[in-house]
RNA sequence: GGAGGCGUGGUGUAGUUGGCCCAACACGCAUGCCUGUCACGCAUGAGAUCGCGGGUUCGAAUCCCGUCGCCUCCGCCA
């Protein structure tokens, strides 16, 4: 007896009378004596084993056998006796009755079952996590991925897209998150630096006229982390050239439509697409969650006559409506209190009944001024207007928090995927850490055609060419179109503030290589495990990474980072301070 | 860097207004019984000095100080 002839998940009443080879894991046994059944596991799923004291050595065997064991089963596929089948398993009508048995490898009594519910202490499962990834819940996240890389690859291939390896080991670029450092042995004092993305990489390719590229890359950050943040994660990086905004955007999303599909089978709806001034107005985030009902409302204008002055006088006021709940006084105060904590001075709240309209604004606006707000809004019979005045982006930013946390708190946020391009980002921001403009995307981002003239005058206006993916409030990818352009190049680098030495220094290689017949260019990059998470349901990205790391950037099962011996750091030219 | 939550047998939790706790319950584990279970059942048993260090007290899982670890969020993440 050796090898397997079947997968679990293979056998099925076809095979019944069959004798088959299976091997896998013991996930249960139940043993009554006289009669011992076994749920052995492998990856595609159970099979109950049952043994009879008819056959001694294979009874005796099995008596023996616990969880985790590793054994391989020669038998006979046979039917459940009437009445026996059980409906919750997928093989529940079917049975092995072993003819040989096998104990491949014994286990110790692990520190938990893969068979059991997902309560067990993070930390515990990280240790352990071979056990971990045993898990038939785990395991399904990690089938998922393989489909969805699968597709990626598909598609990419068959468009046309060449699969190119970019470097690992570096240059560190200025700008951006935090690089994690490799030290070199042979130039002693000098670093490469993991790659952030193969931003620059990609770049040169369309220089080199792959005219279009993708990778799945792993990418380092050396910043905190988050559930939904690792150290190192995987993208989904893309380039093309001699292709327009709009072609991008469709082009990508027909990868995703296609992704879903063959991955989940589900089929998408068309991805709405929103400027980034439409998105902070509409849903005060620039990653709108299109799940949570519907946008905010935009009382900056009905607020201007209102008798407060507070709100007359306010750079913005936005509403957030919440339909058909008649509120009671201790939901509302909730409310108030909670956008307190985001950092509001206050909130207002209106809500209108079939009678009356209560408010909590009636003495500061009077009556009139609370109908004008409930008008302005749109507010209906049952309805419920909470109303944030504050600076221009943040009254709304508060509100589009509220708008979501509301959303989850009355458990109104509705299932599925929603997607939506986010366009038109600002090409710049202020830096007050800096003390300085710095680029919203990456500096190599195409600015706007038409706000060109203005890019040296007023930059805190121009717009970009750059996109965002968002899915369901989370950012999925990021992209751009790039400048092709070394005179171009040049104006955002002094707009940046960077001097024609620093230019030099840090970029001087991309810009000599956009003298030499740079195409027009753009691309984007996708969050493969981000992506994975939310089209597994998953709460954390640890739980679409097969190793991942804790929230302070260990991995408890190989204690990495490390200690390193003293030779290793003299050979590398380094010493370790404090 | 900041805020919050958690830490008690292998696992999950209870106990946290100090003494009734050298710690309870469930699962797991061991042994025995059991021929149709599928979270099998029944019985018996082993197993934790309560994250770690210090302090207060006649007495600490429980109070105080410090420290470590895990999780979540803010900052950070072109």
């Amino acid at each position: 007896m050796a090898g397997r002839t079947h997968y679990i998940a293979e056998i099925s009443e076809q095979n019944i009378g069959q004798r088959v080879t299976v091997a896998g894991w013991v996930h249960r046994r139940r043993d009554h004596g006289g009669l011992i059944f076994i749920d052995l596991r492998d990856r595609s799923g159970l099979l109950q084993i049952v043994a009879e004291p008819g056959q001694t050595d294979v009874f005796e065997t099995l008596a023996r056998v616990r969880g985790e064991y590793v054994m391989r089963v020669h038998g006979v596929v046979g039917p459940r006796p009437s009445g026996m089948a059980n409906p919750e398993l997928a093989s529940g009508s079917i049975e092995i009755r072993p003819q040989a048995v096998e104990i491949l490898a014994e286990s110790k009594t692990p520190p938990f079952m893969p068979s059991e519910a997902e309560a067990v202490d993070e930390l515990v499962r990280l240790k352990y996590r071979y056990l971990d990834l045993r898990r038939p819940g785990l395991l399904g996240h990690f089938l998922l991925r393989d489909r969805v890389l699968h597709a990626v690859r598909r598609f990419f291939h068959d468009h046309g897209f060449l699969d190119v390896e970019t470097p690992a080991l570096a240059r560190s670029t200025p700008e951006g998150a935090r690089d994690f450092l490799v030290p070199s042995r042979v130039q002693a004092g000098r670093f490469y630096a993991l790659p952030q993305s193969p931003q620059i990489f990609k770049q040169l390719l369309m220089v080199a006229g792959f005219d279009r590229y993708y990778q799945i890359a792993k990418v380092f950050r050396d910043e905190d982390l988050r559930a939904d943040r690792q150290p190192e994660f995987t993208q989904i990086d893309v380039e093309m050239s001699f292709m327009d905004r709009d072609q991008i955007l469709d082009l990508m999303e027909a990868m995703l439509h296609q992704v879903f599909q063959e991955a989940l089978g589900t089929t998408l709806e068309p991805f709405v697409r929103m400027s980034w001034r439409d998105a902070m107005r509409l849903y005060g985030s620039d990653k709108p969650d299109l799940r949570a009902g519907e946008p905010l409302c935009d009382l900056t204008q009905a607020a201007r006559t209102v008798a407060w002055e507070v709100l007359a006088t306010a750079p913005a006021v936005a509403g957030v409506l919440v339909r058909q709940l008649a509120p009671s006084r201790r939901q509302l105060d909730g409310w108030v209190a909670q956008a307190r904590q985001l950092g509001a001075p206050g909130l207002l709240w209106i809500v209108r009944e079939a009678r009356e309209t209560r408010s909590s604004g009636h003495k500061l606006l009077g009556a009139q001024g609370v109908e004008r707000l409930a008008d302005a809004a749109g507010l209906l019979d049952g309805d419920t207007l909470l109303v944030a005045a504050g600076e221009d982006p943040a009254a709304f930013r508060l509100a589009g928090q509220l708008r979501l946390e509301i959303a989850r708190q009355l458990d109104r946020v509705m299932p599925g995927f929603k997607f939506l391009w986010v366009t038109d980002f600002p090409l710049f921001e202020w830096s007050d850490e800096e003390g300085r403009l710095v680029s919203a995307h990456h500096p190599f981002t195409m600015p706007h055609a038409d706000d060109l003239a203005i890019l040296e005058d007023s930059p805190l206006e121009v717009r970009s060419e750059a996109y965002d993916v968002v899915l369901n409030g989370s950012e999925l990818a990021s992209g751009s179109l790039r400048i092709y352009q070394p005179e171009l190049q040049s104006r955002i680098f002094s707009v940046l503030g960077l001097s024609a030495e620093e230019i030099d220094a840090k970029f001087g290689f991309l810009l000599q290589a956009f003298q030499y017949g740079a195409p027009p260019h753009g691309g984007i990059a996708f969050g493969l495990d981000r992506l994975v998470m939310l089209m597994a349901g998953a709460k954390s990205l640890r739980d679409v990474i097969a190793f991942p790391k804790t929230a302070r950037g260990t991995d408890p099962l190989t204690d990495a980072p490390s200690l390193v011996d003293r030779r290793q750091l003299s050979e590398l030219h380094l010493g370790v301070t404090q």
